[in-house]
DNA sequence: AATGAATGAGAATTCATTCAT
DNA sequence: CATGAATGAATTCTCATTCAT
């Protein structure tokens, strides 16, 4: 079949389409926004340049909708950490480690995001508030706090605190200038939360 | 004068190229790399396009240095802190709510080196380990350790989480998402270095 | 039936060839030749892109055939005129008001010829002394100088101002620019008539 | 000097300008709008594609720029006409034997003319009310009714009979389709004359 | 030093047409 | 017959850079 499931959503992606998001993330990755002309992208997946205005509106709708479909591997990320039947500590560990792993192996994704986030595409992104990985994000720590497990700081502070600490290691470690085994690794989300934790 | 003094160099700058690089400033924050033309930075300056190229060799040339322009000023933050005649955690802090002021109040550098580090700009800048701004912040967190104020985990991934926690809290609150009093600031740099402090 | 029959050679045209004319027609009077993507007509008239051209060899051929189809109706307008039976100046009248009416009611028709005999299309097209309509209208002009009713003016001359009149005074009151009664129509027509009639 | 005058406003056109919209006009003429890229009118003009953008918005601008430059010709021709002292008949002579002179001569302008009022781009153009042209044209003939030396028809009818009559006769006499010898133009206009006269 | 008109390579996008299903 | 995804040449437009003044 021609087809793939996507996300949660069932959303059947064509192979053409997988293809122009997956040159489009590569490239974007390497050469940034500007860097890579649709040209380029059409050449990478194999396509005429006129299909990839089958799939997408416009270079623009392209980038955004690449966002929207590598955000969703991220809440996938999120989600699949099932915190409800293990201790809070031991989920933000799994939390951090899981996301860490992610990024780690998914460096196309973490360059796009970085470089999106900065962009003026962003403009046009939904809000901190609609946007469901920070809704994720902010809402796991904002159990903390009623769990009586982290100190009384914003929720918002706590995750973004959190994921910046995330994508800077993994930028770190992955651009070979730092090399932590998984001991170390363990030794700066400990460090993390023994910050944020509440000291009983 | 027609001159000004720069970092601690004693370079003169002109004043065309002082609002070149003003320019080219504001508005890369505000259209990105690619969303600011070389007309519009010489409109913008209230100079002609051609009088850029007696300044800067090419575009990239003047992205880049206006990088280390930039740069100069988030190092002289770093440098001002005396941290000789005070203790390590007080410097800590210090360090901590220096920079955040820095970036606070000068939102267009935050947003204009997030964009620059993302690029494919910044692979033409020097390595980590030539690199002024970090050199400085790595030998603190050395210093700190030797000084055993702090956890003996690699000065790199202390000073990487330091920074990028100053970087996103100065985003959040920029952004208007999330307003911080001074008190709740001290508590997230306090957190972070409950995290990395050594306990006697 | 699926068929229909079109002016005097009872040629069949299949629903989608005529779907087909009518929305190229509707669509070029409003965006004109270059603005009238096939995919538009082809989404217009209801049926895929690729099924227009079972009818039409090319974009050309469409164009210029419409033309033709169109001007099969003005044809008919010109011949369902028995001028034999009446006076020559009540066929004149007959004639100018037909046409006037026609056009009036037709005004895709109006501005798809306009558009199309000031375009290049109109270069693959027969010449005036192969065209069926100036052939009549020539024809008509001709029959009165002959009966000594028109004053000895070509009948080219005759047939270009009287046809000119017509579309010019069409496009005026179809533009809502001017508003003519039936009294006011009958004046204009009049005074073609009175100039070019052979006064005794 | 590199400048030249146009219309009676005096405004400088730099040569290039010039060229170009010499250019658009003779290839639009030939080409069509949509026949006509700017790439050809870069290289008939002996210029830059990117220097027509110096000159003009967009291809949209520029035709429609060129339509009003033109427009400024044809206007001069009717305001060159001193009607106010020789006899209303002559000066409508006058008129139109100036018109048809100068379409006659300015071919490219005609069809220009006649391709841009039935394209899209009229619809950006003014009303009829605030065309120069047809203001000028249809208070001529409002005068000629106030004199008592026209039928009571409404004047825009009169203009537009007049002038599509101009325009015909010339599109057909230009075609090569029909010669008129000066007598026989002067026989046309006699006729249009006759026709719309009030006879005393 | 400064100007800004001119350049032209390169980018995004369109659209007539084809062809496998 | 009908479809519509796919094609890719052609088009409009941008913009870094140059250079005569």
């Amino acid at each position: 079949m021609n087809i793939q499931l996507v996300g949660t959503y069932m959303e059947p992606i064509a192979d053409k389409k997988k293809a122009i998001f997956k040159s489009t993330m590569e490239l974007v990755r390497e050469h940034g926004f500007h860097g890579t002309p649709m040209s380029m992208v059409a050449k990478h997946a194999g396509v005429a340049a006129g299909t990839i205005y089958h799939y997408f509106e416009s270079k623009d709708k392209l980038i955004c909708e690449l966002f929207n479909y590598a955000q969703q591997q991220v809440i996938a990320v999120v989600e699949q950490e099932d915190c409800a039947t293990i201790p809070f500590k031991a989920c933000f560990a799994n939390l951090w480690m899981g996301l860490y792993t992610f990024y780690r192996n998914n460096q196309d994704i973490l360059r796009f995001f970085e470089q999106f986030v900065n962009s003026p595409y962003s403009a046009a992104m939904p809000r901190l508030e609609e946007d469901k990985f920070y809704t994720l994000l902010f809402a796991f720590f904002e159990r903390g706090i009623q769990e009586d497990q982290l100190r009384e700081v914003s929720p918002r502070t706590l995750g973004m605190l959190t994921h910046s600490s995330i994508l800077s290691i993994a930028k770190l470690t992955a651009s070979g200038r730092l090399s932590l085994d998984s001991k170390e690794l363990e030794q700066v989300h400990e460090l993390l939360w023994s910050g944020m934790a509440r000291h009983h």
